[in-house]
RNA sequence: GGGCCCGUAGCUCAGUUGGUUAGAGCGCACGGCUGAUAACCGUGAGGUCGAUGGUUCGAAUCCAUCCGGGCCCA
């Protein structure tokens, strides 16, 4: 023992005394061994059906659906998809705690290349041969069939509750039906229209890829640079009196017949060049180099520059189809870093050339057919191969004098997966919906202002991306999907359909799927006598392409919201990343807003993507990914859901061992927080229940803590601010409940008679803390909280079967009084700080030890000092657990620390005067009236 | 390269309409307790608020530029 410390009892002296108190008790285990435990709650969840219990417990209520956007059924599920699943499972689990009848359908995307491309690769090119479009198909649904299996068991796991029994997937016959139902609407409304567009085409394989499934490689191609001849001679430098070109350079001179433009760099300067008698035109920043590769001898820059957008408009001959003439126009995709800065521009054959050539409203031919080869828009090329057209090309440019060089370049260049031979850029036929022959663009900008986007910047994003995004190119030449469901005139090649047709295929779809479209002949299944509106036939073809995955999943509005009785359209809320604006958030709106003029959802929330602890995006190669399995399985779900709930979704969510570690402390303390108030609890039933007035200010102040709690954290949920949950919950256990409360409350429930009124005063307010608290975390803690609640007795959880039919807590405090309390212990709890300072500085001079062994002397200003005495000093000491408190008035705030005055009692370890009961004359008065209770 | 967004202690977050010395909890260090004990309590040290420049009497907060990062395009 130190010196001058106060006299305290023999320690590790076994102390009977133990034996009497209310110690806390319970079977709740301080380990969670989450990963084991869990499981075991799943299926009691299934047992007892507690999905559909949430159901019918608020069957009639106010409705809130969230609407699940589909993941892609292909490849385990990852931090992102758990994240997601995890928030929308807080949502809704919250909703139905507040009574709406919360219904929560999760789907899959199911169709797609992704999934196509992979069956494909395991299949192998012998194999894939000899498999029909109909076999490959079902592969493809096995395939995806068995994603949606595994990574449905993967969301259960993370403790997300839905109708997993009966989910939706875009593959299944009632789906694909509603895709056809609103590409009907669209149709009808005229906004679909066949165009085209250009797309990595394969000759060798004769097919469309996907930018997935192209490799890219070095390949040398040819370097040329060549002059169009402007029909008028540009009036910069009209004064030479010479022959005017533009010079373009390019890599791929068998696109030259395709040419309608030449794109110049809008802000750039550009120089007429005076060599060999002729002017040829370029930017400036790029003479220097065209004359070391065009090998001139002598050169001369022109004085007068221009900008691109001065020359825009300028006419010149075509070079390959001398009788017709292209256009000079400006695009901010030219690069000043090589070539002449005026780029070939054939819509064609590029994105750029084809966006480009959107913007200016250019023609686009395409003389080069399915094999690779110039039909008659080839010119003097027409039945050459594309592959052997360049040299060709090049001569014949030579020869007419307008090629200025030829060499050759390596470069990186798209080749096809398969054949592993380099693909073309191709114009094909394409199905589009319009943005805006038919206003849909600003339907949906309108529709876009009547919905809420949480966080607020979301709508700038999505507002913009619908401004400026082209027509929607929703056909895709593949297998594994959802035909485009109209048909085409044999004789005459017109497009055929109709109401009849619509409805035909709607219910082809309906009862055997879009399978049938490959299989069946359309006179099967379309009404007798369907013949083309132009020419009359009746030999119909089925169209072979098939619709854009975002298009299907665009279409759950139609497919789930209106089809499901639960559900209903619009929802209540779409939920998903960033990402999405691009993607199902925008192809649900417009497909929605074209079908039906209004946005299928009410609010949208937009959650950014997870990283690892740097802020880096997770990637293999980093060697920075978190799997969900992996932290399942070390940590279990709940630390997913707390770690989930306790980030700032509007900005990037963060992940690593730090982080993971450091929530898994946060859990602990939380459930350490539960395990206490349970342990209190043992003997205690509402019953005994003490009531307001008849408590203990401390007590009072208490509820009104937890009330404002329960306010604030309700208030967070409604605002969807969970990481505020989090921080609010958490810091109410630590700062309010462990550090204040349950301290000082400690010698009442452990020291007082088992029945006093102060200490069933004090269960009361655990017990109401324990009730609300469980319920507060059980959106987020699913797990323990309901681990919890199956620890607390039967009359404190009413009954009830699972905390998460629990209903939502509400504290009720008398307003006035509770506005008081809260000033009151406002200055109460400075002072305490004050206080636990100058304790800790006794402690160090070694006047104490514990705080018991310590009384001291509060010096503070009136108003102070006022609501101190106001609180009784008893009661100021029991407050800061010191064994004796005086107030008095002085200018400033001191704390006197001085060692207690009497002995310690060996029972409740207090320093008071001991023996005045003579029957137990070790300690002190009240534990005697204590074990006088005993006998 | 373009659109939208982000950058406050090792970590997760606060920081009101610009206004004293930028806060909390965790972690860390040190100490206490041994009747929440693989717990619990206390004290303390940690920040050029990404950087620079500007506006202002005053900037984490407003503006510009740059750096770093994310999503989506190109």
């Amino acid at each position: 023992m130190r010196p001058g410390r106060a006299t305290r009892g023999p320690e590790n002296v076994s102390n009977d005394y133990k034996q009497t108190m209310n110690l806390p008790t319970t079977e709740f285990p301080m380990r969670a061994n989450l990963s084991r435990r869990e499981p075991e709650w799943l299926k009691y969840w299934d047992d007892i059906d507690l999905y559909h219990q949430s159901l019918e417990a608020n069957e009639g209520g106010p409705t809130f659906i969230l609407h699940d956007g589909p993941p892609y059924a292909n490849g385990h599920i990852h931090m992102g998809t758990a994240f997601n699943k995890v928030f929308k499972d807080l949502v809704v689990k919250y909703k139905s705690m507040r009574g709406y009848f919360s219904p929560y359908v999760p789907g899959w995307d199911c169709h797609g290349q992704p999934i196509e491309h992979q069956v494909e690769k395991n299949l192998g090119p012998e194999k894939m041969k000899v498999t029909t479009q109909a076999e490959l198909r079902a592969m493809c649904r096995d395939y995806a069939l068995e994603f949606v299996k595994i990574q449905g068991d993967e969301f259960k796991r993370l403790g997300v509750r839905g109708d997993f029994e009966n989910p939706y997937l875009t593959l299944h016959h009632s789906y694909e039906a509603g895709d056809v139902r609103v590409f009907a609407e669209l149709y009808r409304h005229g906004m679909i229209y066949k165009g085209s567009k250009p797309i990595h085409w394969c000759y060798r394989c004769k097919t469309a890829l996907a930018e997935a499934e192209i490799e890219y490689g070095d390949e040398v191609s040819p370097s040329v640079y060549v002059k169009f001849n402007f029909i008028e001679t540009p009036e910069a430098w009209a004064s030479e009196g010479l022959p005017t070109s533009v010079l373009i350079w390019t890599t791929t001179p068998w696109t030259l017949p395709a040419n309608v433009a030449v794109t110049l760099a809008p802000d750039a300067d550009y120089v007429g060049v005076k060599v060999g008698g002729e002017v040829l035109v370029m930017a400036e920043a790029l003479v220097e180099s065209v004359a070391k590769v065009a090998d001139w001898d002598s050169y001369e820059v022109l004085p007068p520059k221009a900008k691109g957008t001065a020359l825009e408009g300028l006419r010149y001959r075509l070079p390959i189809h001398a009788d017709g003439t292209g256009v000079i126009i400006t695009g901010d995709h030219v690069e000043l870093t090589t070539g002449t800065g005026a780029v070939h521009t054939a819509p064609g054959h590029g994105e750029e050339d084809y966006l480009v050539g959107l913007k200016y409203g250019l023609p686009m031919p395409m003389p080069v057919d399915d094999n690779g080869v110039f039909d008659e828009g080839g010119g003097p090329f027409a039945g050459m191969h594309v592959d052997e057209a360049s040299p060709v090309i090049i001569e014949w440019l030579r020869e007419r004098g307008v090629l200025v060089s030829a060499g050759t370049t390596t470069h990186s260049y798209p080749h096809c997966w398969r054949c592993k031979k380099p693909v073309i850029f191709r114009a094909t036929e394409q199905w589009f919906i319009s943005m805006d022959e038919r206003g849909l663009r600003d339907s949906a900008l309108k529709a876009i202002q009547g919905v809420e986007w949480v966080p607020g910047w979301s709508v700038n994003r999505i507002n913009s991306m619908v401004a400026e995004r082209p027509d929607w190119c929703i056909s895709r030449q593949r297998a594994w999907g959802v035909p485009i469901p109209v048909f085409e005139c044999s004789a005459c090649g017109e497009t055929v359909a109709n109401d009849a047709t619509f409805t035909a295929v709607e219910k082809l779809f309906a009862e055997e799927g879009a399978d049938a479209w490959f299989i069946k002949a359309p006179s099967e299944y379309l009404p007798a006598g369907t013949a083309c509106p132009r020419c009359g036939g009746t030999d119909l073809k089925p169209e072979t392409d098939i619709v854009d995955v975002w298009f299907e999943s665009g279409c759950s509005h139609t497919s789930v919201l209106q089809a499901r009785p639960e559900l209903r359209y619009p929802a209540e809320l779409y939920l998903e990343g960033s990402d999405q604006h691009r993607g199902w958030f925008q192809s649900s709106l417009l497909t929605a807003v074209g079908a039906y003029g209004s946005a299928p959802f009410k609010t949208v929330l937009t959650h950014g993507f997870i990283v690892d602890g740097n802020g880096r995006k997770m990637s293999k190669s980093l060697g920075n990914v978190v799997s969900p399995a992996d932290v399942v399985a070390k940590y279990g779900a709940d630390i997913v859901r707390l770690w989930a709930a306790s980030s700032d979704y509007s900005q990037d969510v963060s992940v690593s061992d730090e982080i993971l570690e450091r929530t898994s402390e946060a859990y602990r303390r939380i459930r350490n927080t539960f395990r206490f108030l349970l342990s209190n609890l043992a003997d205690y039933d509402p019953s005994m229940a003490i009531a307001w007035d008849a408590m203990p200010e401390l007590d009072r102040y208490a509820l009104v803590d937890l009330t404002d709690l329960s306010d604030r954290v309700t208030k967070a949920y409604d605002d969807w601010k969970f990481h505020h949950v989090y921080h609010a919950v958490y810091s109410y256990c630590v700062t309010d409940l462990s550090s204040f409360y349950l301290d000082v409350l400690k010698d009442r429930l452990y020291a007082d008679a088992a029945d006093a009124a102060g200490r069933r005063s004090a269960q009361t307010v655990l017990a109401e803390v324990l009730r609300t608290l469980v319920r507060l975390m059980a959106p987020i803690l699913s797990f323990t909280a309901e681990e919890v609640w199956q620890f607390m007795s039967e009359s404190l959880r009413d009954g009830i079967q699972s905390v998460h039919v629990a209903g939502w807590p509400k504290v009720d405090v008398p307003i006035d009084e509770a506005a008081r309390l809260r000033e009151a212990f406002a200055v109460v709890l400075d002072v305490r700080d004050a206080v636990t300072k100058a304790l800790e500085e006794g402690r160090n001079a070694g006047v104490i030890g514990k705080s018991q062994e310590a009384r001291i002397a509060i010096t503070a200003p009136a108003g102070t000092a006022d609501i101190l005495r106001a609180r009784g000093e008893d009661e100021l000491a029991e407050m800061l657990i010191v064994s004796a408190a005086s107030v008095s008035t002085g200018d400033a705030l001191s704390i006197e620390v001085l060692p207690a005055q009497g002995e310690k009692c060996p029972r409740c370890w207090n320093f008071r005067t001991l023996g005045s009961d003579p029957s137990h004359p070790e300690v002190c008065s009240r534990c005697a009236a204590v074990l006088r209770t005993l006998g």
